[in-house]
DNA sequence: CTCCTTGTAACATTAATAATTACAGCTATT
DNA sequence: AATAGCTGTAATTATTAATGTTACAAGGAG
């Protein structure tokens, strides 16, 4: 399969939202810093609008964050955007009537739900303040080499 | 894409190996149980014979586990099958001349590696022995309601 | 020597994602 | 109210990682 950076796609548009609000916010605009679509953009809004993480009208290029981005982790844009998709992913067609085929997916499931569980921990704790942060971070750095 | 289930089936061809130890190991027995095709099992085979978690014989239905299962954690399983992929993608392709574009990959990398790291922690908890008791106390579950 | 099997390469199929095309309908501007 | 520019969404196509299939050379057991 193609790899989906929907998860990458949706945090790049929510910090573009805050660091390019000054400027008009057309989904062509955001498509060009993303490198995408200005249908992809919109769609992946529309995900986040039905999430309650962004307010738009049909229309008009006015996209707004619906919370301060200290309150939006990582977490809930994963989940906007991707669902509860898992990270792991059990093979749901094996023999019942072997051992192995009959009950693998119930142990495995426990375990995988494990390893997620940790992981989205993580992305729990860290806010779109961060990542915005961060990215001003690392541009000063170049500023300065420049 | 389609979703990988390598990992969940190499998992599954492992617990095979043990619990059907005392019958004759051959992809097609194996693929049955997957529920795949005898080629699937055998390149299976050969990436978690390369990690060096079982040995074969060309030609001989004969393969073998190659250290105790209580020593095989299920991370190493994981990158036997599926190398370092990364769970989370970054989108590779955002517009540089972009404030957000030119520096989000730098900063979700190191984000999405924590997340990763926190959810290999715990793959790595779990050895292929814990797998195999809990296939087979489910089992007994099933045994004792028939 | 024959049969069964592994190991691999080459090719076909499947399925998730993203890209494209199209268009109805909203909004601001003039 | 006409126009221009936008959003929201459906429908279609393209892309690509993964799996499945076919084919066959070569190893091992009897």
């Amino acid at each position: 399969m193609r790899v989906s950076t929907r998860f990458s796609d949706a945090i790049h548009l929510l910090a573009y939202l805050k660091i390019y609000a000054n400027t008009k916010l057309t989904s062509d605009a955001i498509a060009a810093s993303i490198e995408t679509s200005p249908v992809v953009v919109r769609r992946l809004m529309g995900k986040l609008r039905q999430a309650g993480l962004i307010t738009t009208t049909a229309g008009t290029a006015n996209p707004e964050l619906a919370k301060p981005l200290g309150e939006i982790s990582l977490l809930r844009v994963f989940y906007a955007v991707e669902g509860d998709k898992p990270l792991f992913a059990v093979d749901p067609k094996t023999n019942p009537a072997c051992i192995v085929g009959g009950n693998i997916q119930t142990v495995l499931k426990q375990y995988y739900q494990d390893a997620q569980t940790a992981a989205e921990a993580r992305l729990a704790r860290t806010t779109l303040q961060d990542i915005v942060d961060n990215i001003l971070v690392e541009q000063a750095k170049k500023d300065a080499q420049a």
